[in-house]
DNA sequence: TGTACATCAGTGAACGCGCGTTCACTGATGTAC
DNA sequence: TGTACATCAGTGAACGCGCGTTCACTGATGTAC
């Protein structure tokens, strides 16, 4: 497969690639799909053989960061043998930095670039699975008394609300550097989890 | 004033307000230049004699967004006589209703639009002013019991992160409808703000 | 095995569009005398 | 009060750009006989 074929093989999955390479260079912003076909090799009208418009690559792409945000968190969950208060702050932390080191990716996928989601399955239901990881972490740390009792999905909105809302404020440098001088990510990230958790989580030394 | 004047006399408010209405009603990737120009009335070169370049006009439109933003916060801080539990719970509601009502300005703020934030001094001392405001009721929280004792800082970093995460999955409809189906979104709020709360906050009857 | 042909996945020219920005200009305004 | 002139805040033509999308096409592939 080494000089130009005229049929690519894998052209979507590799449009979905360039794709994601252009995300994480150019931003949001830069990503358009002649750049992409451009990426991938091919001529600017290649990507209508398997994506029917620009928001269909989009969707794709952002079920791609969805995919690689998910095999984050869930590596975490399957690998740390810790108990549950580790691992709430590792994999809160996890999703700090996914967001941090994939950023574009993390803007895409929670800006509103996608306009109708709804017209995407793979989408929703892997962007449902991210919650239901995390409804799942939040009953393991119920039944240690981590988290207070009540609805699950309650409070799995509550803590992703918080973890999100940290991501987001960082992300956009709302957070003033008076305070991100004074203490590490990680650390502020531990004491804001543990405004809502009844007994308090312990950095590590090596954090 | 009825008839077009050569001289507009005050271009420059002029367009932020133009800026906000097309802002509202198109969204942020609507908002150009030159619509916003045609909108107030005047060729689409006139803007530059008071904004050097595009960014420098979507930081005065995220500037004004930051002065709405405020001034419905602190008009509940200001007339809202009630205990601070109920106030917490009041100047929350009234962020996210700020983000689904005007929600094209929310994202323009939060979204990273802006470029280079600190070229713009009147953007950075109001969203400066905002996350004050926020301290503030975070030590009020705190003289009665409210919230546990520790740097308002970080906590007021910790309860932002907390509302500003809800908001934002609100808005980007992370959420899923089976369980905005079962509870107002005041109730969802309500229940996320008393995991970070010593006492629990109640909701009113007429909520 | 060889051939005809349908199908598929590409190409590249062309479309119309709106954009940010520049530039030579001009009409209105205010000030000095 | 009247006039000359500098300054300011507009105009509109023009620039080059990249974009999404369409369309007639063509090269490669696989299948039926």
């Amino acid at each position: 497969m080494i000089h130009k074929q005229y049929h690519h093989g894998d052209l979507k999955n590799a449009l979905i690639k360039a794709g994601t390479e252009i995300l994480s260079e150019e931003g949001v912003a830069g990503l358009s799909l002649r750049k992409v076909a451009a990426r991938a090799g091919v001529s600017h009208s290649a990507p209508y053989a398997h994506f029917s418009d620009k928001q269909a690559l989009i969707a794709a792409i952002s079920t791609e960061g969805f995919r690689q945000l998910n095999a984050r968190l869930s590596s975490i969950s399957d690998t740390c043998q810790a108990e549950p208060a580790r691992l709430l702050l590792e994999v809160a932390f996890a999703y700090v930095q996914f967001a941090l080191d994939s950023s574009a990716f993390f803007k895409l996928m929670f800006s509103g670039v996608l306009e109708k989601e709804k017209d995407y399955p793979d989408f929703v239901a892997i962007s449902k699975a991210s919650f239901q990881l995390l409804v799942a972490l939040v009953q393991r740390c119920q039944q240690v008394g981590l988290i207070r009792p009540g609805d699950p999905d309650v409070l799995a909105v509550s803590i992703w609300s918080l973890v999100h809302g940290f991501t987001a404020l960082l992300l956009e440098r709302q957070i003033s550097s008076h305070i991100l001088d004074r203490f590490t990510i990680k650390a502020l990230l531990c004491q804001t989890l543990n405004q809502v958790v009844l007994t308090e989580i312990q950095l590590a030394e090596t954090d």
